[in-house]
DNA sequence: GTCTATAATAGGATAGAC
DNA sequence: GTCTATCCTATTATAGAC
């Protein structure tokens, strides 16, 4: 039996390379036959409710993803600080310098958000709780270990957006450095 | 002569909170149509151009606005701390507490982001550099106050991401919060 | 499991009456 | 300056052959 062309999960990460570049309103299903490589009706062969189960799949696979390179890592062995600049490596290369959009944001902005929330919100959650999780294995109390990680995620989504705007992925180089100094030091002052 | 049901302004302000809801890709000429009270073809009359003209109007609006409302308060008189306050409370009624999205992020998420590039990064510039000028004021060195001001914008937006995947407000009120002590804080450290 | 063909609808935009 | 009517295209989605 031949292979298919791409496996599920390639077909899976092109889909959240084309969702991240142009969203989720902005994504046609032309679109995203052109970046399969199958046509239409195939598309509702792998995705019978059509666009919409397209996005949750991708979604899933993220979640997957994040899961495995991202929070698993965090709880493996090494110094907190270790592992936050793995992290933070990870996700300067996902995406890349601050030239790539996040998949979640991009999804909170479409019109049929509502439709994402739950694994939207998981997702997000997920993310920050990795990280206090760290900033508590360094020895912050835990509510500022919390208040840290949240402010790392809403840093690394805010100079997207503003790398984005103003078309200088300093910005973004910028926060990812701050990050690496702020997020585990020790509360002092 | 009777009046206009709704002044150029008014109108503006209704697309403005249409595309900040719905986004540039997400919001159609009938939903355009119905936010003003005028049909499709009425639109074509204030707008010649068509949906593309009419979200550069309202960012146009917007750059006015801000300019009025943001940036021109900050250069009268007060204490730099006090006139960021100012700031920061405009900006929390503005975005109604992180509930509501802002129409940059929104049109940096639209496919034809390119259309709008000029005006929106312009727009944040212009804001990072009020608040520069403010920390300047407040006689911090240029390039910190540079660097804080913008991790003001970075921290809104990114703030505002966050508020709206978790649905939790909060994380947006915390940003807020924490600006109010950080961005002019001395260099002590 | 992929294709061609086609439906059904919604999209942006225009013509021309009033 | 607004309307009704219409155009053309793109959109999502389905039917059915292979």
């Amino acid at each position: 039996m031949p292979a298919p062309l791409l496996t599920k999960a390639d077909m899976l990460a092109r889909l959240m390379d084309l969702f991240r570049e142009k969203g989720f309103d902005g994504a046609s299903l032309s679109d995203i036959s052109e970046a399969t490589g199958l046509g239409k009706s195939s598309l509702y062969h792998h995705f019978p409710k059509g666009k919409e189960e397209i996005a949750l799949q991708v979604l899933a696979h993220l979640e997957e993803q994040l899961e495995a390179a991202l929070f698993e890592p965090m709880r493996s062995r090494g110094t907190p600080k270790h592992k936050l600049d793995r992290m933070l490596d990870t996700i300067d290369e996902f995406y890349d310098g601050g030239k790539k959009a996040c998949l979640l944001e991009r999804l909170c902005a479409s019109v049929d958000a509502r439709r994402f929330r739950r694994p939207l919100s998981r997702a997000f959650s997920a993310w920050i709780d990795a990280v206090e999780a760290l900033g508590v294995e360094a020895g912050l109390p835990r509510a500022i270990a919390r208040r840290r990680a949240e402010d790392l995620v809403v840093r690394i989504e805010g100079a997207l957006v503003v790398s984005a705007g103003t078309e200088d992925a300093n910005v973004f180089a910028r926060a990812i450095r701050d990050l690496r100094d702020t997020v585990l030091a020790p509360v002092s002052r």
